[in-house]
DNA sequence: CTTGAAAAGAACTGCCT
DNA sequence: AGGCAGTTCTTTTCAAG
């Protein structure tokens, strides 16, 4: 496990928010030069600690404005069952995050769709058919905010 | 709302993956050339498609081993309450994400923590004593994936 | 750690099919 | 719409203080 300093996690968390900041506007944020800014971004790739860099889509521009999250148990659940459900959940484009939880439901989905009926198209022909499925639990999201979490 | 093609979709479910990629090999994966890869990618952004970018971290690697979701219900629920509890959540770094929700509960929080004892610290002396803070339903997390979700 | 400079690569532009 | 060729800008690496 890498050591960081209060620099190092100013950085994380600056480009957590936005990976599109280059070294030199970063460092000059900060007080630090260019190249000591990119090397420490480096030192932290090398090490692991960033994972990767990913793309943030705007749904609604997309024309998906509804997010619904499913928890969901298992009527059977063997080893077999498990992998069966997460096979077929696998398959199902509308499904954005499949949470394996232990707790009171076994998986947790993140479905996006177009709007409600779309939603409802996806739970009758897609979930409710899943293998194995018990008890469903919905909620509906109605705003979302994403910090960066703690850091070192 | 912006017309997609095949290749504006195939770009976009690359970039979700792995932003790290530029036009070049992009286009060179598609069969594009480079300018006309970064066009389209440039028509996406300016169109709002593209929301932003972000750095993903390993939490492991950065010793937050355990993550918890938190299903919480409000014990009262007027606007002053809504405001109260986000604004007492927002201070909390372990809360990774605060989504607003309708159904079964009324908040599900993402906490990050480094093992199941700092779990509690957390759990006992930030959430219990959150304001309002009625019925809360914990599911702690084993396995993730997530996938592009729906593009056009 | 810094500055400065050079090499490499990516982004951006104009023109043509 | 796409490709090609060229320009500009940024990133990356290195030398030296």
């Amino acid at each position: 496990m890498i050591e960081l300093d209060t620099l190092d996690r100013k950085i994380l968390r600056a480009l957590v928010e936005d990976a599109t900041q280059n070294a030199s506007a970063l460092g000059r944020a900060l007080g630090l030069s260019q190249p000591a800014t990119w090397r420490r971004i480096k030192r932290l790739r090398d090490a692991g600690v960033i994972a990767g860099q990913r793309l943030d889509l705007d749904r609604e521009a997309l024309g998906f404005g509804v997010v619904v999250f499913l928890g969901i148990k298992l009527a059977t659940k063997g080893r077999v069952s498990l992998e069966d459900f997460e096979r077929a959940v696998s398959a199902i484009p509308e499904v954005q995050t499949v949470e394996h939880i232990l707790g009171v439901y076994d998986y947790r989905l993140r479905i996006v769709a177009r709007d409600i009926a779309d939603f409802e198209r996806v739970l009758r022909r897609r979930i409710m058919t899943l293998p194995g499925v018990g008890d469903v639990e919905a909620n509906v999201l109605l705003s979302e905010e994403r910090r960066p979490g703690p850091i070192g």
